[in-house]
This record gives C-alpha cells, sequence and structure tokens, in this order.
DNA sequence: TTGATAATGATAACCATTATCAATAAGGAA
DNA sequence: TTCCTTATTGATAATGGTTATCATTATCAA
C-alpha cells in the first residue's frame, strides 16, 4: 500500500463507517491507519504491539473490538499462510488472487484470469458442486529477497 | 475416504511412525483412526471430543502431540476456510486443489490442471517472484446439499 | 453547547494450547 | 516370554490470545 492509496483506502473506510452509523473515534483511526499502511498481513497482535509507538494507543480491548467491526463492514479480510497463521489486509473486490513473499511477508495482490475461471466451470460440471468462491494464493520469494 | 482407503492410509501411517523410530501408541492409533475416518478436516477439539466416545480416550495433551507428531512427518496438512478456521487433514502429494461444501464440511481434492500451471509461471515472468507452492481451494455447495 | 448513548480502557473471565513431571507402557534384548 | 530402558502418557499447572464486563469517557446530532 503506497501513501496515496492509503489515504484513499482510509477516507473510504471513514465513509462506510459514518453511512453505516459508527462512530469514528481515535482508537478506530489508529487501528484503520496501522492496516492500511502496512505492506504485510498483521495478526491482530501485530497490530497492537505496532499501536504501542503512538501517543495514546488504543487498549487491547478496543483493537479486537474495531477489527470485528472492519470484518462486520465487509472492509478486511482474513489471509491464510502456510503454517496457519492469519493476518488482517484490506478487503479486495472480485476474484483477485494474492502473491506472498515467504521471506518478507509483503504481499501483492494479482488479477484472476479466465483460464481459472474456466477450470473452475469444468470441476463444477465434474463434480456437480455449485462453487461460489475460491482462494488462489501464490508462495515464493520476492524480487528483493532473492537477491 | 472411503473404507479401504482408510485402512490403507492407517497402515502406511503406522509403517511411518515405525520407520522413524516412533512408537506405535494407543493414543496415537485413537487419534490417527479419527483423522483418517473423516470425512470433513477437523480441529484438535474437534478430534479430542470425536475421542471421549472410545473406551479409553487419549488426554487431550496427547491428541496435541500426537498432532505435532504427524506434522513434523508430513503426513498431515492443514486446511484453511472462510472464517478463519483450521481444520486436519491426512497430507496430500503434489500440486491438488480443494473443494470444500460449506454446508455440510465435505472436502473433495481434485486434481491440479496445466493452465493453472501456465497461469502461475506467466505471474513470476511478471512479477519477478519465483513460486514455489500455491494453494487453490474452490467453496461451494455440495450435490447432497443442494438438493 | 448540551445530552443521549456508543465506545473506550482496565481488567476479569474464558478457552485453546503448551509445559511439567511422576507414572506407565512400548518394544528390543535376553 | 519376561525384563529393562526410556519414550510416551495423563493430570494438571502455566501461558497467551481473545472475549466479556462495567464504570467512565467522548462522539456527534440536535
Amino acid at each position: 500500500m503506497s501513501g496515496n492509496l492509503t489515504t484513499e483506502l482510509l477516507s473510504n473506510w471513514k465513509n462506510t463507517l459514518h453511512q453505516r452509523g459508527y462512530r469514528v473515534t481515535q482508537p478506530r483511526l489508529q487501528v484503520m491507519d496501522i492496516i492500511a499502511a502496512s505492506p504485510t498481513p498483521l495478526t491482530p497482535q501485530d497490530i497492537y504491539h505496532k499501536s504501542l509507538d503512538l501517543d495514546s494507543p488504543p487498549g487491547i480491548a478496543s483493537v479486537y473490538r474495531t477489527l470485528e467491526m472492519l470484518d462486520v463492514l465487509g472492509l478486511i479480510q482474513q489471509i491464510h499462510q502456510p503454517g496457519g497463521c492469519h493476518g488482517i489486509w484490506p478487503a479486495v473486490d472480485g476474484h483477485k488472487h494474492l502473491l506472498l513473499c515467504r521471506n518478507c511477508g509483503q504481499m501483492q495482490v494479482i488479477e484472476g484470469n479466465e483460464q481459472i475461471t474456466e477450470y473452475i466451470s469444468r470441476i463444477e460440471k465434474d463434480t456437480g458442486y455449485k462453487v461460489d468462491e475460491h482462494w488462489l494464493q501464490l508462495f515464493g520469494i520476492c524480487t528483493e529477497c532473492s537477491d
């Protein structure tokens, strides 16, 4: 997330809170700031520990409450990685896919493609399942870490 | 996992324990039985609660210890699902993909395909990442649940 | 500016997982 | 088969993350 995108994302999030009748409070802003600015998915504990650098950091309970709220509003999603660790990341529309660096934890969102849509259609025909969601995640080493 | 496959899997697992110098104990067999026979991924707690129906069930600590051992031996893998819950499932070789029913939790392993391999190669070229693992999981409703 | 009340912080409660340690049982050797 | 070494177990305490509680505080519409 680069500076501009972060600002835009935060602005959208604040609007959503407002529209849905949630108050825009300092603890919520602090948590949203941290999530939106992070280049890697963060756990609730990560977010809490990062927040301790701030002037009047939110309580741990407010961190969890804010995450719950953002989840209900569909503004964040959980990222799953080998090893079982979860992380929080701004929600992405549509069938985007994820690319994660095993070394530095950096994450990129990549576009879906038609081949995968076709593959899924074939699976639906073969198995009789109705597939309504899919996850594709690629794990590897990014260019910076492979030098 | 149908009956025969379960038996074969258990037999392989027991051989692996033996070969690697792990004792084949009753608590381990009980846990392995439950995992191998389940049509859905199970959490450690699921496994523990299922085991309570048995005559002399394993202690909760042994359930966790057995899972740790099976993981070290590469015999199980963790399955991730929307909602953040993990589950344990026999490990699968190669780049197989997963198909899960949102309703009954049933899980199927499906074959990978060439289109996805090509897609990943393209991403590697575009981004400079070296991708060494990928997850593709499809979520939907199975034929039995859609009736 | 005020007032109703949503939200907060501090902390207790909860629950899953891990660590501890004396007792037990697996399985190779005799 | 029996014995012996020691890996493994069960019971439980400790740990750590998440959730619930409740009096206090801060948001924001009027």
